[in-house]
DNA sequence: CATGAATGAGCATTCATTCAT
DNA sequence: AATGAATGAATGCTCATTCAT
């Protein structure tokens, strides 16, 4: 967590010359660290007792702040509702608008496409953010907005591109799969529920899931 | 639900005898009322605003009892919750359970229930019942649980048998799906939270998306 | 206090008949005597506090009810403002308007409206009222317009009245009054604002203050 | 204030030497420059919002100094409080004290102050801090104490000394003034309060006002 | 001296739940 | 059974004050 956010500005950041801006970077090191440990302390408590019955207090305590300090960083409870997938989720749609590379099967790109989205979201606390989206943005309008316009428009923009390029080169069993991409990563959706919900008592395997659900779509993978 | 259920039976065998009798069966048929109305009214709220965030003010105003009905009818807030999932639910399944007509192509009779489900659920309140499961559930364990085994459970074992049939008169192409029969609804599920979401500004034409789903899983319809 | 609103209620009331009535008085008693409460110690605390400074809990506390019960009465705390200066000022209004006895010298009829000002406000928590809206009433406007037209406006018309009849009979030696009756009662409000001040080390007559005002404005009061 | 002042005092005796002596009171003239302007913010915060609702917040980012600033040069708010009326009312009092020149008419000599008093205070921010300390006054003992010591007190002597010489000169009709001089201010006090309450929709034509008021105390004035 | 990020006590308001009527 | 007034714990947000830089 701390390595989502602080990583890209380090990576950023030239090594560091002088002792002066040694010191200014301690300071604003700090505040990022104090403000990533915020938001990573706030998707817990979201996600465990949902948005409304989340206690900042408790997210204060979590991310070892004081209350209000919460509100240096972000407006209200709901601002930093927003911020936790504008970090979360948008920066991970950039690796899903890379062109497909031109000799390597569709089925296969999709495959891997699937993978890294178990990967990077089904098994980390992002997969929380999903669901918390979810679960919480019918009432909140203006996130669900936010996030139709960074993340599944571009998602299923995307995919609809690696569908039709699929097509194009007639690896596309199903043409009507252009028109509804969303039929691509449905089964993802439904088991982030489905683990939400029934987990303890009816674990679900996603990736034998998702495989046989490319299959379906795409037909077997062949052994190359 | 229990009783909600209870009371209709009752009623429906009651040939009308004494008029002592009668003046009981009007107030326990008053009584079922009050809680049919504080049921949907719950619905209402809770769907519109959330578990948390639904006041029981307003269920109460809604359904035209005073707040301290509630508590005849329901131990709590969450034992009203419960309540909707029993009383909107359940009794859906039971349609899902009949056995296949042998004579009629399978396509066919999931083409049926989709379009019932379709009718009965996504286009009713049911639809906000079970976003309100899938949004709320993870934090009502006992909720999940009771709504897995008399819900989902049941869902997914008829949906196998219809497959299972399926593959036995060799109608199914893909016998992965016997083994994930939830990859069926899946997009029914995606849906709903679709229009949850995005309804205002990215509207979902959820017949002509299960449509191309089903066309993908058992192959365009052969129209008669 | 109690007196105040309680008196009026059941002075308007007929002796109460029926027990059922009695029952029915009761509980509506209680309430009216909670909202009393609840005023009265509001202004306990406002004019200690001022409005900023004072915290319900406390207003609460003084007025023995939970502090939920506060907003059963009252919307919020500026309402509970609102509603003091209601209560406690307008219906003193009444008794300044009534039209001067025709055979009496208006200086006398001036010096016996002073004094009931001085009994009834100077002398009582409604001098801490006005003390309040002088001090607060810049911040809400809405309540110093509504004391303007409750209050002050007819105040001022009611003494107008007043000096227009003890001109018109050649008992008024500053015709100059007519224009600013204010003037009349502008010793009164800095006496109101000085006991607030300086009360504790440099305490003011006001009888006699108000006695030397009135010479001044009349000419000495023949004694009979 | 004292500070204030008495860095007024040294700059404007300080014959401006060394270069090193003129960097101290380079520093020290800024030092008080930041003290002026805090207390010029404090003032416009506390006489918009009141004591306790202005933010010192506010002050400072209006004054263009650090929150943290304020601290280097008052205790606490209240302390900042005290200072608005050390600095603004107090070195007010010493013009009314000039002892009245012999030649000229008492009723001419109060004109003038009253017309100072309006051009001075009525027509500028001081309107603000006097209506302030009424306002806020009663909740803060000690600065009421001040007020009445170093203002009131000397104020009344002043008039009242005032009005003993024009009774001396046989300028004065009523002799009962001389008791109370506070009469001769309480139309004064009461046009603050009323431009603060009613300014919007009734204003007060205050020289007229005090004209009458004084034609009323000391009889018309006399052309020359 | 100056800064402004951080603190945490404080407070208005809400709302599930109870209970006298 | 039904009511709805009363309760009081809970919680988001504010802001005077401090202190490391």
């Amino acid at each position: 967590m701390a390595r989502r956010a602080a990583s890209k500005l380090r990576s950023d950041r030239a090594p560091g010359p002088a002792a002066a801006a040694g010191e200014t970077r301690k300071r604003s090191e700090k505040s990022a660290a104090r403000r990533t440990a915020i938001v990573d302390a706030a998707l817990q408590e979201f996600s465990t007792r949902g948005f409304e019955a989340a206690r900042l207090d408790d997210v204060a305590k979590r991310a070892g702040v004081a209350k209000g300090t919460i509100y240096l960083h972000f407006r209200d409870k709901e601002a930093l509702f927003q911020e936790i997938v504008g970090t979360m989720l948008v920066p991970m749609i950039a690796a899903m608008e890379v062109p497909p590379p031109p000799d390597v099967p569709i089925r296969t790109i999709v495959q891997t496409r699937v993978d890294m989205f178990i990967r990077e979201v089904y098994a980390t606390e992002r997969r929380d953010v999903l669901r918390l989206v979810m679960a919480e943005g019918p009432r909140f309008p203006h996130l669900a907005e936010f996030y139709y316009r960074n993340v599944v428009e571009r998602a299923i923009a995307a995919m609809r591109a690696l569908l039709a390029a699929a097509a194009a080169r007639g690896e596309l069993r199903h043409g009507e799969l252009i028109a509804y991409p969303q039929l691509v990563v449905a089964p993802m959706l439904m088991a982030i529920i489905w683990s939400g919900l029934f987990e303890r008592f009816a674990p679900l395997d996603v990736s034998a899931l998702m495989h046989s659900h490319l299959d379906i779509l795409f037909g077997k993978e062949c052994a190359p």
